[in-house]
DNA sequence: ATAATTTTTGCATACGTATGAAAGAGAGGG
DNA sequence: CCCTCTCTTTCATACGTATGCAAAAATTAT
């Protein structure tokens, strides 16, 4: 029921000793001596005290909070990215403060507005664009940013991603080597350089072999609209492969397919994708997929991140991880394929 | 490249006003008159000022965060919980600092700790037990805290759930209305208050009707253990009808029995599961399941966190949210049956 | 027009901590 | 024994905002 708080002036008057003295104690690096560093802590346990982090962030001007914008979550590649995000930042000290955004532009100025008020140490930005006024409010006020599985030119930001045109040239091989020549693509959102950029990289290899595109159709990176999609790309003069921008659509359209088009996968049509979430590894699906290394994903961002906070005025980086094929079954496997 | 924060004096200095001034026309309730109001508007927007939240939060005492503890997202349910806190509680002013836990205890007394450290205004506790001297700290610091899809006895905390014990029941009488006499029941992580009760209610409902459980086996809500459950259970004399603790573990009984053990669902054997993630929609598993109403388990957390925010020292709360039995197709239909 | 009342404004201080500067305490050397 | 040097400690102040109090201004009533 005692609802003070416990104040470092309090335990410096149980130990005998000065308020600063108590913050020494609290501080790495600043000097105290072994005697007043016991009799601080004897004290700080008796009065159960701990540091105020606001008003340590205020006088030292780092609060130790990442902000982290994230449109939305259904997509099992974000939470599971979200989570060693936060886990890995956890262990540096540091502490997410999340904020959704929907995928108007709009709104997420005002949300990126939001973060700076607390005075955030740095913004992971996972699937969102940035305007370049946002951007350079953000540079202005000192605060980095990393875009996570989003690149964006022109900018100057700093971004991690994957190979996506690396990783959907595979992709492309992968079928071509199965003996595929119709070959269709359900597209992700348009907005997205992800999405750009796999299909760069899918239409870049197909060229190489004298192929294009049998069918295109577009999906905007949500189930629904994949299945759509599938219907109509279905309709007349089917592909007999299809390469989906993400796993998340493509389950989609494996069910599609399976349950309402009555084709089965891979042997009336191979199915491959990009992400490798968990649930592509899930024997219904069974999915053959481009991985995101979300682990190495995850660990650049935060040495960015870390990087940037610490030594100032770094450079911006643009990583890109390179992208293994997990082959499963939903697609041909060809002859003698060594991955 | 102006890293300076713009503080509100400089704001006061441009306008030609007083730096309370300045702080009152951001203050809801402050009194203002018009034409000061513009000229701080005008000043603030020319320097691109915004309020510095945790300077505010230090003097008021109130930091409009809300601290989620959160165990693990695999399992869907949490990331679509979250999205929906998260959107909720930014449209109130507040927003949510992350902590991973992992199971273990002790582990979650330090992480609440950290929480405690950065002043929120409140706490949620996602599928996480509490020790009791914990919540006794959170209370002595005058900190509410919601207990979220957990319930706990004796200490006082409220809590929001779903009704586990009657949405089971159902789900038993589902089954033997369906006909089925041997059922197995795959159970979660016993330390989990939704484990115990949905079991309790489950094998309830089963004494009602005078039957009691064929099999169990102990999933601990992990796919790869609710998969090896499936095996021991499906060795000797397996059951007709299985009901799953929660979705996620049932995704991989039925991949176990599909796939492994070769047997047809519902025809061979009944799947029943508890959540309704969006997954248990997918057209692959097409799960029967009972629904536990995240929008309005959402609601009323965030109902209860305000209400203990605003008018303090409130009486706990434990709320039970009804939950639906969702039909598909994973389980034998009842002749006529109406839910 | 004056008094009574309400509204607005500025001044000063507080929130809890970190940190530069100065003062104090030892330690070692001559 | 005194001086110098190093390590600790305290003092004072700053961080950016909110708010009680009193003064000033504006409004209303008489």
């Amino acid at each position: 029921m005692n609802k003070e708080k416990v104040t470092s002036q309090q335990v410096a008057d149980l130990a005998g000793v000065s308020q600063s003295a108590v913050s020494r104690v609290y501080t790495p690096g600043a000097s105290a001596s072994k005697k007043t560093i016991d009799k601080v802590h004897t004290a700080a346990a008796e009065l159960n005290y701990r540091p105020n982090v606001l008003a340590r962030a205020m006088v030292s001007g780092k609060s130790r909070i990442i902000g982290l914008v994230v449109a939305y979550l259904e997509n099992q590649f974000y939470p599971a990215a979200i989570e060693k995000l936060s886990t890995q930042l956890q262990e540096k000290g540091y502490h997410v403060l999340m904020f959704m955004a929907s995928k108007t532009a709009g709104n997420i100025d005002a949300v990126v507005d939001e973060i700076l008020d607390y005075q955030v140490d740095g913004i992971i930005a996972a699937s969102v664009a940035l305007s370049s006024e946002l951007a350079a409010r953000c540079h202005s006020a000192g605060v980095p940013i990393v875009l996570f599985n989003r690149s964006q030119d022109g900018e100057g930001l700093s971004c991690v991603t994957s190979d996506n045109f690396a990783g959907s040239a595979k992709a492309a091989r992968f079928l071509l080597a199965g003996g595929h020549k119709k070959i269709g693509y359900i597209a992700g959102w348009e907005g997205a350089s992800t999405q750009r950029d796999r299909e760069f990289g899918f239409t870049a290899a197909l060229q190489q072999a004298g192929l294009s595109l049998h069918a295109r159709e577009l999906g905007h990176f949500s189930m629904e609209q994949a299945s759509k999609a599938t219907r109509r790309m279905f309709a007349n003069d089917p592909p007999d492969a299809v390469f989906v921008a993400n796993d998340h659509m493509a389950f989609a359209v494996m069910d599609t397919l399976r349950f309402e088009l009555g084709l089965r996968v891979p042997e009336d049509v191979s199915v491959i994708s990009y992400d490798d979430v968990p649930a592509a590894a899930w024997p219904a699906y069974n999915l053959t997929t481009v991985r995101q290394r979300v682990n190495q994903m995850v660990q650049e961002t935060v040495r960015i991140l870390m990087e940037q906070i610490h030594g100032d005025g770094l450079q911006s980086q643009q990583i890109a991880i390179g992208s293994p094929i997990i082959v499963r079954g939903s697609a041909r496997i060809p002859k003698g394929w060594i991955s």
